[in-house]
DNA sequence: CATTGCAAGGAAAACCTTTTCCATAGCTCG
DNA sequence: CGAGCTATGGAAAAGGTTTTCCTTGCAATG
């Protein structure tokens, strides 16, 4: 209507539109418990309606101490796995009301530390972490008073609450399967082992190859970035060896696919010469030629559920122990059991290996 | 040290401590070129440090109506092209010291409202739209006094100060590839029409149709989400048509690497059986099997510049005409000539088509 | 009639900064 | 010696809310 005023209306330019105190207007606003007269309310309310008035968020947080923000780091929100936690986490925030600010680490423990100073700066009234950080012990002192306010998705190395998921039983279940359908040579690609999640899935490989009695062959535990290129080098790595793997297991799916390009270029295929499983199975999984077998990481729930907890946390209940999401092996083609491999079987069968 | 104050220590404090006004303080603090006392200013350092006094962000911000925030609407931040243009947004915005607060639609008309909601509750210095939006001509209304500082990825019906790429030209830009490859049947899956990123698109393959004399054949536009799962039924859709099309351009890549799925379960294979084409350019482009064929997008660049071009307006600087940015065809495998279509092509050769 | 209680409303403090304006003291200059 | 300048410092307003603590009428109760 006419001209936009420059500045917005306040409080005050209600109040005297509707002939009040500042008060009434702000008992009318926030529907107080004490009584304001049906008419004047009425008056208020359409003041309010006639100037667009909004409350100044700021002013508010300023008085109140609560921004209705929380401040989530994440490693890489262009990798599809955070990418459906913070949607989690946004959803679950929705609810209640609250604003989600993210911050991109890249894996850098600098960006870390210097988003963790813009949150605090921005007043969010409490944090999650995604994906841990190894090595990084020093941030509960960069918590502060905000330490009690903090939710882990995964392990921080410090013990705050958290929303946990069995990364080490994951890769068990991964390796039992492959062995199972048959593999025993089976090599592990890691991503970067800044992140307690690489740890924990790399930690559990090697505890699945010792359970199952298979021996650490050198050369088949790679260790790169979460990206389709690290994965692409370290399938050629894997595939210069001397003796190549028959099954390979990959910390996360991005990783995977990347490999799966070194393995067409030199004419191989999936499952005939390899099996490979994946890890976080993102949608993209059941539509790749051919299907791939990856362990199913609840994202999404792991999102909402941290950021249930920092809730009850805000609200000031004590934190209760962490909390564990089941992971679930998602079996498609890729760990199809090859006719030629179905042969080695056979004759495995007849050897005493475990 | 030792016990962590509830409240951390404000302006007051610190001056109290180093026996001088808060004033005093607030001018060591911005290093004001009012002058202040070299001891003076050696105990207020001190007291601060002391206290680990940092200032409140929200008081400072609701004096200067800064909030050094800048609002970004995303209609799917887990969607690649999306999540590539806010890293661009986030590094510039990082560089001047703002921070970037994002606002996922998931393409809903009344989450792109509350997102907007929301945004200008948080008082953000400033909006960025990505993606358009079609036939939501509202916006201008919602943005009130911020249309001033609102800065558009794409178009928006409203003419706002823009960062563009032309997507008419794009396409046809994949159609001439096509055609000069000697595909002549060319079909086109696009995605929800409710972004002009996607109306732009479509209009430009219609139109690349007519500029190479290609007619439209029923059934050869289908219409989807931009998803793997919407990719693979239009897919489904083209393979059941009495005659399926040679080469099909697909809105982005994720319905093409879709539609892959639905080819290769056919037993067809690409390029041999068709051509495709994709746009985005998203990383996987390069590591798929076959290497796909796809319109590259400075998707970065557009967030960056998007940004910066914000932050001009925000200086006060009057906006320019929108900004173009190029697209490029990025050829790969799948779009290889065929044997068999370079024989159909022989053929058509004589025919005076175009 | 005096007292109590309630409905309705307002004044002012508090939240934490920045900024404008003023104060003091010591100097310099004409 | 007074005017004006510089170096240094502080008081107070402003920014927009919420909340605590009054105040004023009026009706009900004894």
């Amino acid at each position: 209507m006419g001209v936009l005023s420059k500045n917005s209306a306040t409080i005050l330019d209600v109040a005297r539109l509707a002939r009040c105190s500042i008060t009434t207007v702000s008992r009318v606003l926030n529907n107080s418990s004490h009584k304001v007269n049906e008419e004047t309310r009425k008056r208020v309310l359409e003041a309010i309606r006639a100037l667009d008035y909004r409350p100044n968020a700021l002013a508010k947080s300023l008085l109140s101490k609560r921004t209705m923000t929380i401040g989530a780091v994440v490693p890489d929100i262009s990798n599809p796995y955070y990418a459906e936690v913070v949607r989690g986490i946004q959803d679950a925030a929705d609810q209640e009301g609250y604003t989600v600010l993210i911050q991109n680490t890249d894996r850098l423990s600098d960006r870390l530390k210097r988003g963790i100073h813009i949150l605090r700066e921005k007043n969010v009234d409490g944090f999650i972490f995604t994906g841990g950080l190894h090595g990084m012990e020093g941030i509960g002192e960069l918590l502060c008073e905000l330490k009690e306010r903090t939710v882990v998705i995964g392990r921080l190395g410090e013990d705050l609450p958290s929303v946990q998921v069995d990364n080490e039983q994951a890769s068990i279940l991964a390796v039992e399967h492959l062995v199972q359908k048959g593999y025993r040579r089976i090599a592990y690609v890691s991503g970067a082992l800044c992140s307690t999640t690489m740890v924990d899935r790399l930690e559990g490989f090697r505890n699945a190859l010792k359970k199952f009695n298979l021996q650490e062959v050198p050369g088949y535990i790679q260790e790169g970035k979460q990206t389709l290129q690290s994965g692409y080098e370290a399938m050629r790595q894997l595939l210069s060896l001397p003796e190549t793997p028959e099954a390979i297991l990959f910390a996360n799916d991005q990783m995977l696919f990347g490999a799966m390009k070194a393995i067409s270029e030199e004419g191989l295929r999936v499952p005939k010469d390899f099996a490979v499983i994946g890890f976080d199975n993102v949608p993209l999984c059941s539509y790749f030629d051919p299907t791939i077998t990856s362990i199913e990481i609840p994202k999404y729930e792991l999102g909402q559920a941290a950021t249930r907890l920092l809730f009850s946390l805000i609200r000031g209940e004590t934190p209760h122990a962490p909390l564990w999401f089941p992971v679930q092996l998602i079996e498609r083609e890729s760990t199809a059991e090859s006719k030629l491999q179905s042969v080695d079987r056979q004759k495995r069968k007849r050897l005493p290996t475990y």
